[in-house]
DNA sequence: CTCTTTATTTTGACAATCAAACAAACTACC
DNA sequence: GGTAGTTTGTTTGATTGTCAAAATAAAGAG
């Protein structure tokens, strides 16, 4: 791809990232819980159940941020640590009915957006943004 | 769109944010400035000039907290407070050469990875792809 | 069995954030 | 003009999020 072409498509990447960015930080705020919380449960309710390693390293914070988080959660009943069969250094953090609830409740927030933001595109276009963002996402 | 096609977006979408997110994080953190202020320097770098009220929307925060982080960013000369030319209550933000050498240089961060992620597109999905951006970003 | 590595927690210090209250400047309407 | 209401940015006080470094505990390697 031209030096061009990658730069106006790294344009628009932080264009939109930005933006859904703000967003996020809109929805949440005047809310219950921090967008930190919400963030914990949008990912573990994409990803399903994780150890404290591999959440913090989806969330992109150490260990040691990710532990008073979760203390937190758990607290809120958000969220539960369930030993790991294997290994007994390990928890799954995993989510409690009401966490799974409070994330479907945002999630319908994310999904009302995403038609709001696609509503211009046409059938093949959306069918190939999703591939290129499937494609992207597994070359992080 | 199809309700199951919008899911399917909805979840490209969400898992490319966090995944950028924690890109984010991680590429800032153990560097001399935070993940606040360089995205401050982001959105003025992208947009240009700006003033208080703007760049706290698209920062997604409140200008209470905008005055703080401003103060230290012009306070390591990064930006500066330029009088606004019609309104005695505002100033343009500005980004200092300093300021603008630092965007730069974490652009050029963005550039690369985007480089590595949009390696698997076509040449037509990479153009698909900005012109969806551009719209969605025109219509959030 | 000892050493090293890995996973998580704890701690102490600092940074980011908000809501609410404020001051100054603008706007619109009489 | 003058005044009432709005907008813009700042300050304040409290809360929350964050990190790095050190501590703990288990797993794995030799």
């Amino acid at each position: 791809m031209s030096k061009e072409k990658t730069d106006q498509l790294n344009r628009s990447i932080i264009e939109f990232y930005d933006r859904l960015s703000a967003w996020e930080n809109n929805v949440v705020r005047n809310k219950d819980y921090s967008l930190a919380q919400i963030h914990t449960l949008e990912v573990l309710g994409t990803y399903g159940s994780l150890r404290m390693k591999e959440l913090a390293e989806k969330l992109g914070i150490t260990t040691g941020t990710l532990t008073v988080q979760v203390d937190k959660l758990a607290k809120a009943e958000l969220v539960e640590r369930i030993p790991h069969e294997s290994d007994r250094r390990s928890f799954l953090i995993k989510l409690t009915e009401t966490g799974h609830q409070l994330y479907l409740e945002h999630d319908a927030l994310h999904l009302k957006l995403t038609e709001k933001i696609s509503q211009s595109l046409t059938e093949t276009e959306a069918q190939t943004l999703v591939s290129c963002l499937k494609k992207m996402n597994a070359d992080f």
